[in-house]
DNA sequence: AGTCTTCATGAAAACGATTACGTTGGCGCC
DNA sequence: GGCGCCAACGTAATCGTTTTCATGAAGACT
């Protein structure tokens, strides 16, 4: 019961604590035989090695922490699962802390990890480079994920949300739908911006001559809903209508559906991230694709490999690329004359963006 | 840059190191005014103990570890939210280990979480008594979440899932269905057998003389869409269909659609686990919530009580309720002439199932 | 005024591992 | 046979805390 420690293996094995540490890290030191004996007592007696007394000496936790923003779905999810899956493969244990609104929250648990962990994965789309700098001790590496934070100081990992909105207005555009209304996610978050810009550019050159229409949202289903309602009361109704994300999107359709509007005769609909909801709503929704997973695998082997030469710093900035998966909001289907997506394997994808 | 330690502390506010650790920990055993002055220059210093050193001698990690099975989507975020806010209410960090599909798997992020936590939370269907018995130390206090072991070795925390099911086939009675077909979810999955324990149960109680329908399922979508065209090609089709959980209700909807049927005026329809996804469908599911957020706030809030006085074992098996979700997939809503959901806000909800 | 109690404080012993450094013994080489 | 070298192994220092115990001073009580 009383946990046994490294000098109980000692005794039983008739050696010293030293060769036990040798024959159960290294291996070298020790004759083969000592050490045959050495480890046989360990799992006999099922011996772990004390983790804290451990680390206290080596300087390594083997944990990586992960500060997570509120964020409620599949995003969180997946993210999650990216990261544990490529934390698992190289042994290291993924200690997290989401759900932080305030950025006096995520200070607090960035001080807590102090020394519990060897690097951290920042996901929070409102810490800036005066609060990392605040808070983040300068020793302890860490990778940014879709951060408007440029630095040498940590490694960064961004979608190419940029270039993910500017593909899908290029495709309403060849689709033939020219005037796209844009509705905007949260100001000061980067991914919404970064979209915004997408948009703002390839309509600049695949559509220059039509007035931009942007009307605001911030990410959440009723802010797309309304942003709908917006729409409809406008004048004119726009061809397409492309949200800066996917439940934006959604509440827009919403709207429609309650006006009596059809998707996608009477007006096209596009989103952003691919959740899962895009697929089994009604109709299943024309989407730029991010594979969070991926995401978050890279986040730590970025983050892993930073640990293991901490001043290779310098080409540690990646972006992952999107893809614009097709459904049945944008009429593309129809003009081609193919049947309407019942099941979600009616899914074409159009791979795109750069990678690394 | 070096990491700055207690003794700095002592130095610079010329007391020695016990004083500084009475200083920042009771507050005890010092005049106000040393502690004060400790507590400052600890500030300054921007001092934070050493966690590995502290839980060396504490024999306490203040983290509590998470073993998860391999589930995607927003049941597992949803279960990681409701345990990160309970435990950061009481200053406790959160270790995840998730994705385990085999024992295997499980049993090495068991052991590898050894002295890094201080109790586990084991939420994964597949280990039984043996399992625990073998690789987790009886040291260790551990409570477990939706699974049949029943032992006063570990707490236990299950969703009411045979209350839940029962009260649904009873809702279904109540507006008029009584030839009632049940998906089922894995063999050997706790949840998927009590939920159909509570479907026969029901039936046996408000439908005697109608045979029992079961179709095997395993809680997938493809499942579900193979269990509804199976339910089709029988000589008459059932009144309802009752899925053991949503996803196989949405794959078994995407059948009827496929086929033509109309849900729920040629067939009702009803889920288990209230997912996000369940609202979006098109007619929205009628389903069983499970209240998930809770289920994790409750796992850990129990596993905190269990660290804080370890014998009280006894009265440590809880039970979460359910409720019932009628949306529009059962006819209720067509029964009484309301009108169709348009929004997710048509939501109307039986809470059921005794707490605690 | 002397003794006793109280209390702030410091010195030092843990905690359980890793690892630098000594010590030993066996072996090869001259 | 003596010398030196190398491998195997043990001793002890070390990591940064908490906590026990000793010490001394100050205040209270008789």
């Amino acid at each position: 019961m009383a946990a046994i420690t490294i000098k109980d293996v000692a005794r039983e094995a008739r050696v010293s604590v030293a060769s036990v540490s040798r024959a159960l890290n290294g291996g070298s030191g020790v004759t083969a035989e000592t050490g045959q004996r050495i480890r046989e007592v360990a799992k006999r007696l099922r011996y772990v090695p004390h983790a804290a007394a451990r680390s206290l000496i080596t300087r390594r936790t083997n944990t990586i922490g992960a500060l997570l923003p509120d964020l409620h779905g599949e995003f969180f999810s997946e993210l999650i699962r990216g990261i544990d899956l490529a934390a698992r493969a190289r042994g290291l244990h993924l200690l997290v802390s989401s759900s932080h609104d305030s950025v006096e929250e995520a200070a607090a648990a960035l001080r807590a990890m102090q020394g519990r962990v060897d690097g951290m994965l920042i996901l929070s789309p409102r810490v800036d480079a005066a609060f990392l700098q605040a808070n983040l001790p300068a020793s302890l590496p860490a990778v940014l994920v879709n951060s408007a934070v440029r630095s040498d100081a940590y490694g960064v990992l961004n979608i190419d949300n940029y270039a993910g909105a500017y593909a899908m207005v290029r495709h309403l555009v060849d689709i033939g739908h020219r005037n796209i209304a844009f509705v905007s996610g949260p100001t000061k978050n980067f991914d919404a911006e970064q979209r915004e810009l997408g948009y703002r550019a390839a309509m600049a050159k695949f559509a220059a001559d039509v007035p931009l229409n942007i009307v605001a949202g911030d990410f959440t289903e009723d802010s797309g809903y309304l942003a709908g309602r917006t729409l409809m009361a406008q004048t004119a109704l726009p061809q397409a209508v492309f949200a800066a994300n996917d439940m934006m999107a959604v509440g827009c359709m919403y709207a429609f559906k309650e006006a009596g509007l059809n998707v996608p005769q009477d007006v096209a609909l596009a989103g952003f991230d691919d959740i899962p909801i895009a697929r089994y709503v009604t109709p299943p929704l024309t989407t730029v694709r991010v594979r969070i997973v991926d995401l978050g695998r890279s986040a730590l082997e970025q983050l892993a490999t930073l640990l293991e030469n901490p001043d290779h710093l310098s080409a540690a900035a990646q972006t992952l690329g999107c893809e614009i998966v097709t459904r049945d909001t944008c009429g593309s289907h129809l003009d081609t004359a193919l049947p309407k997506t019942i099941r979600k394997f009616g899914d074409s994808v159009i791979r795109y963006g750069r990678e690394s």
